[in-house]
RNA sequence: GGGCCUAUAGCUCAGCCGGUUAGAGCGCCGCCCUGAUAAGGCGGAGGUCGAUGGUUCAAGUCCAUCUAGGCCCA
């Protein structure tokens, strides 16, 4: 049953007294929880009190980076959830108003593509006969379609966040703003035309998107001819080397049909070039020095090396003259030039090569376009004019090789890239497109990234910055259909205007727009008078890239331009975004982009960069390898918490997720059940105070002892506590949610495996004496504190538990609850050390023992203990151990008397190294040669003992040497890092009878628990016994025994007991010659 | 070709400010504990901490180079 609002009315047992926690079932299932959990959280709009609770409070801006709606959700989807949820979660708590509004980017290539392949078109002439209207109505649909499925995914995971008042990249409004911000920057003079070198099929007549040449089958091996030709110098740049007069560059090409548009040539300015010269004619050409040999081949001496940056400036007679270009011919320096093939001088044609375009860019040389959109030269070129580009080559090479040009052809063969419609070859060429100078704001955005904070924190300077530093200018726009449209019309003159709304539309063209979807064609249909000439303007015909929307998103999620501008005020920049590491050139970019070319500012703080998610195998998800995980099955096995804790508090976000079930079996089994099962150990006891009129619940917690009288064992625990609450806060406030959950993960470790289980009895005894009360406080206090950390990570199964435990006072709802304040009095160091130790002397003992196969059932006369600091051991702490280890006494080693005990001294090096640095090794060495019992002794008796080093006394203190001490016989023994524990092995008759007592309490406590019975019933138990040992152990014992079990009588069976009508099951255990019948009293 | 990340047990991963027997979990074998637990403990088997070189009294840890894998970009 699950807990309800009202399960704190106080319900009345059997036995008759109030209780106050709902009785819990044995077994959580945790998808069924959550189901219920989700229920109340909607039908109590918790999100919705929790951002009201906040208001006025100060502002923790979360932007949510809008996934793309182009297909459905996988798992990598959740990862960065998650953390879009605790961190709000956690600041929410922490007092923060946190408003979180949910986003979707509906516009861009992939959702055309998907809805391409839906309607079974292929590419863009299909598309335009299809209709654009008709086109994009099924874009929009299909975003939407696919917006439905994340926000069923965003709700199931628990991610709190305004799913109704979402944004919409294809929103009116959105759009606007877009718009308004693309006016700023084209006012700024950073919006301009310019030619993008793009992949292009000249059958198809259209660029090939990033995604279409990733097609398989694009790149194919092709043999081609390749070509080094003889470029003669014109001229030499001052100081050049003389011997490089009349020498002749050579340039090696697989595209001869591109060297009638040659306007430059490249040289690496680091590389060293070889003059060469073949004796005899004088002929002397340059080429790379380190490929000289490769393409000269026998009867060339290097005459001279000169670097290339020697080189540039020159300038050589072009080979050939068939197209007018000004200004051009010139040697300049690429850092792009290699010399793994080829000559090392790079024939540049900018309209032709995206390299040959950049640096053409950079040196002022010009774009000479002689080939046609259909790939064929333009008519009046000669020689080759109306010909197909690929079949322009052997002609020009034939007129090369005439010419005495042409110094080598050869066959090459490498991969070309070919339409993966049409198969035809492609060719790289210069198309308009419409660029944003991000260059230009560069330097703003790397002084802008020195103030944001990364995690992880090489991210800032490594892949990101480093990115950066390479900024090139935002190629923006994209000749497609579904997108936020380009607002730039332009008439025949060239003129361009900009408009930044749709109100300022309606201005321009002179009729109200401002019902008009902003999309293609619609919008396309609009005409305005130029403002400049009059003349007619038409909008140019491209749409903008998708990411530029996303990075729009801090002011366009606010509504049309000039709405709520005191809102983004103050919500700009954001405080908190994150994503996964593949954002970086998506995202993470265009959010700085947009914010410093609008806003002159970065638009976020603090930005978390998750590794990537892949599967079981360490592969990467996708549909072609059929290994997608589903989310919502995967939630519906193990649970959201389960996933969330997997993603945030195990393993490094940072780094690559391998995500299985059996990762999210083990944090059930580790972590959640282990706290739930805390948790239902206290409600069990708590109510079966309860059944005996002990009722207990918050208002008895508040009446427990305080802490300081409280006994060492709940101090400690509320050491524990505290220490972890700093801790967990201050990762959360890194950002670090892999130290929270492992910090977490081990508290819920201490507190169940050893809290608890040292303190059982305590809670057998309920909470009537100060111990008790202590015990139930200590425990509801930690699991009070306990859940308030868990909420942010763990939402659904940290609210489960709070509707359990929460007070009268307490809030309905864990997520409305404040985050936990520490009390750095109640942390104490040395008790936690103290502990540590105690548990480390606990795990020798039983290491010792196991050694002697000896159960721990089987008590045994004494253990004695060597350690530094045992002497200072609290008696509390040593009663743990004794009982734990199951002996009568614990001593110290000097009770085993000197000369029974082994010693073995070493150096500790961390305190001697500190001390004695480069001479470390000597004093080392003379702690191993000294008589080992004799220098333990003297350090003992005398606190420092003195070893002879080179012929000069050194003083040791304690710290510095590790003392070991074995006892030598009748004892088994365990020993690490210096602590020794030593347990005596000597069974005595009463010993044996009192192991043999204890072993019957064991057999009848699983005895109960097999009959079914709860833990508070009381029994009658009687037995049978073979072994006079054994009859005498349980008529010695029979008090203890009956006290342990909760029997009302324990002794020797009568025929009446054994009588099956009475209703007594019967348990047999041959081989310790023992029958018993238990039934409940 | 450039940048970044990763490399520790069969698998998944910790490992702080460098400190001398390198840890945990899963899996396997044996044993133990159990009055909440789907838990817990002890032992066994399993490691040249990717390779090489360097710095240091001391290197899984710092530096350099290399190798392999991943991601992004060309």
């Amino acid at each position: 049953m699950a807990p309800t609002d009202d399960a704190h009315a106080g319900q009345t047992t059997q036995a008759g007294g109030q209780r106050y926690f709902p009785d819990l079932p044995p077994a959580i299932d945790l998808p069924a929880m959550e189901h219920d959990v989700l229920a109340r959280w909607q039908d109590g709009q918790f999100f919705e009190r929790s951002l009201k609770a906040t208001e006025g409070r100060p502002l923790w801006t979360f932007y949510e980076g809008p996934p793309t709606t182009n297909g459905m959700p996988g798992v990598h989807h959740i990862e960065a959830r998650v953390f879009k949820d605790v961190f709000p979660r956690f600041k929410t708590m922490q007092g923060f108003h946190v408003p979180r509004q949910a986003g979707w980017d509906c516009h861009g290539l992939p959702v055309e593509v998907a809805v391409e392949r839906e309607l079974g078109l292929s590419g863009k002439k299909a598309i335009e006969s299809y209709g654009i209207a008709e086109f994009n109505a099924r874009c929009r649909e299909s975003a939407q379609r696919h917006v439905d499925a994340f926000e069923e995914l965003t709700v199931r995971l628990g991610y709190w966040v305004d799913l109704q008042h979402a944004y919409r990249t294809m929103d009116t409004s959105y759009i606007e703003s877009v718009w308004w911000s693309l006016k700023e920057i084209f006012g700024k003079g950073l919006l301009v035309k310019d030619f993008r070198i793009s992949p292009y099929c000249p059958r198809c007549e259209t660029p090939l998107s990033d995604h279409e040449m990733g097609q398989p089958d694009v790149y194919r091996l092709v043999t081609e001819p390749a070509v080094t030709v003889r470029f003669p110098l014109a001229s030499l740049p001052d100081g050049a080397n003389p011997l490089l007069t009349g020498a002749h560059l050579l340039v090696w090409t697989t595209t001869p049909w591109t060297l009638v548009s040659n306007t430059a040539v490249a040289v690496h300015p680091g590389e060293s070039y070889a003059i060469a010269r073949k004796p005899g004619d004088g002929d002397t050409v340059v080429v790379a020095e380190k490929l000289a040999a490769r393409v000269l081949g026998d009867g060339w001496h290097v005459v001279a090396t000169v670097p290339g940056a020697a080189l540039v400036g020159a300038t050589y007679r072009p080979p050939f003259d068939l197209v007018e270009i000004p200004g051009a011919h010139r040697v300049v320096p690429g850092g792009f030039v290699t010399t793994e093939d080829g000559t090392g001088l790079v024939h540049l044609a900018p309209a032709f090569g995206a390299d040959d375009m950049e640096t053409g860019r950079a040196h002022g040389l010009p774009v000479v376009k002689p080939v046609r959109q259909d790939g064929r030269f333009e008519e009046w070129v000669p020689l080759v004019g109306g010909m197909f580009f690929k079949d322009a080559d052997e002609p020009l090479v034939r007129d090369l090789a005439e010419r005495g040009l042409l110094f080598r052809v050869e066959q090459y063969e490498h991969s070309y890239p070919h339409c993966w419609r049409c198969h035809t070859p492609l060719l790289y060429y210069a198309l308009p497109s419409w660029y944003i100078r991000t260059t230009q704001v560069k330097d703003l955005m790397l002084a802008e990234n020195e103030r944001t904070n990364w995690q992880p924190p090489t991210i800032k300077h490594g892949r990101y910055g480093e990115w950066l530093r390479n900024n090139v200018d935002w190629a923006l726009s994209r000749t497609r259909y579904w997108g936020t449209p380009l607002p730039i019309w332009e008439c025949g003159e060239q003129h361009l205007t900009c408009a930044g709304s749709l109100a300022e539309l309606s201005e321009l063209a002179g009729r109200d727009l401002s019902g008009l979807d902003p999309h293609r064609p619609y919008v396309d249909e609009v005409t305005l008078s130029c403002p400049e000439c009059g003349g007619e303007a038409r909008r140019v015909p491209e749409v903008i890239d998708a990411w530029y929307d996303s990075g729009s998103m801090p002011f366009a999620r606010l509504g049309a331009p000039g709405q709520n501008a005191e809102e983004f005020r103050r919500a700009y920049p954001a405080q908190f975004i994150c994503e996964a590491i593949d954002q970086n050139r998506g995202w993470f970019y265009s959010l700085m982009a947009v914010g410093c070319l609008v806003f002159g500012r970065n638009a976020y703080e603090n930005v978390v960069c998750l590794g990537l998610v892949v599967d079981e195998h360490g592969r990467k998800m996708s549909k072609h390898l059929g290994n997608v995980l589903e989310p919502l099955p995967l939630m519906e096995a193990h649970g959201a918490d389960a996933i969330r804790w997997f993603f945030a508090a195990s393993g490094s976000p940072w780094s690559t997720r391998r995500i299985g079930d059996a990762a999210l079996g083990e944090i059930v089994r580790k972590v959640l059940l282990t706290y739930w099962n805390t948790v239902s150990f206290l409600v069990l006891y708590a109510n079966a105070a309860a059944a005996q009129d002990q009722a207990w619940g918050p208002a008895q917690a508040a009446g427990a002892p305080p802490a300081a009288a409280r006994p060492l064992l709940d101090r400690w625990l509320l050491s524990e506590l505290h220490a972890t609450t700093q801790e967990v806060t201050a990762n959360l406030e890194g950002f670090d949610t892999a130290a929270a959950g492992r910090r977490l993960a081990s508290f819920i470790d201490d507190l169940s495996n050893w809290y608890v289980r040292r303190s059982r009895r305590r809670f057998w005894e309920g909470p009537a004496t100060a111990d008790g009360s202590s015990a139930f406080g200590t425990l509801y206090e930690c699991l009070h504190v306990l859940t308030r950390l868990m909420a942010p990570l763990t939402p659904f199964l940290a609210d489960h538990v709070w509707a359990v435990l929460r007070g009268p006072d307490d809030p309905e709802s864990v997520h409305l609850a404040s985050w936990p304040a520490v009390d750095e009095a109640l942390i104490d160091a040395q008790l936690s050390g103290q502990m540590a130790q105690t548990r480390r002397l606990v795990e020798l003992g039983r290491s010792a023992r196991a050694a002697a196969s000896v159960p721990v059932r089987q008590p045994l006369p004494r253990a004695v203990v060597s350690a530094a600091g045992f002497a200072e051991l609290a008696a509390d702490l040593r009663s743990e151990v004794i009982h734990e280890l199951n002996v009568r006494a614990l001593e110290p080693m000097a009770a085993v008397g000197e000369d029974l005990v082994d010693h073995v001294v070493k150096p500790n090096f961390r305190t001697l190294g500190r001390r004695f640095g480069k001479g470390t090794k000597p004093v080392a060495a003379a702690i191993i040669a000294a008589e080992p019992a004799v220098l333990a002794a003297e350090l003992r008796s005398a606190g420092k003992v003195s070893v002879e080093v080179d012929g000069t006394p050194v003083a040791l203190g304690p710290d510095d040497v590790i003392v070991t001490q074995t006892p030598r016989t009748g004892w088994t023994v365990a020993s690490e890092g210096g602590e020794t524990v030593g347990i005596e092995v000597f069974i005595t008759p009463e010993l044996r009878r009192e192991g043999l007592a204890r072993e019957v309490i064991r057999l009848i406590q699983d005895a109960r628990k097999s009959d079914g019975l709860h833990v508070s019933d009381r029994i009658t138990v009687s037995w049978e016994a073979t072994d006079p040992d054994l009859s005498a152990a349980l008529t010695e014992h029979g008090q203890l025994i009956a006290s342990e079990v909760l029997a009302d009588r324990f002794g020797p069976a009568t025929p009446a007991d054994t009588d099956p009508a009475r209703g007594a099951h019967q348990h047999a255990e041959p081989d310790l010659g023992l029958t018993f019948w238990l039934a409940r009293a």
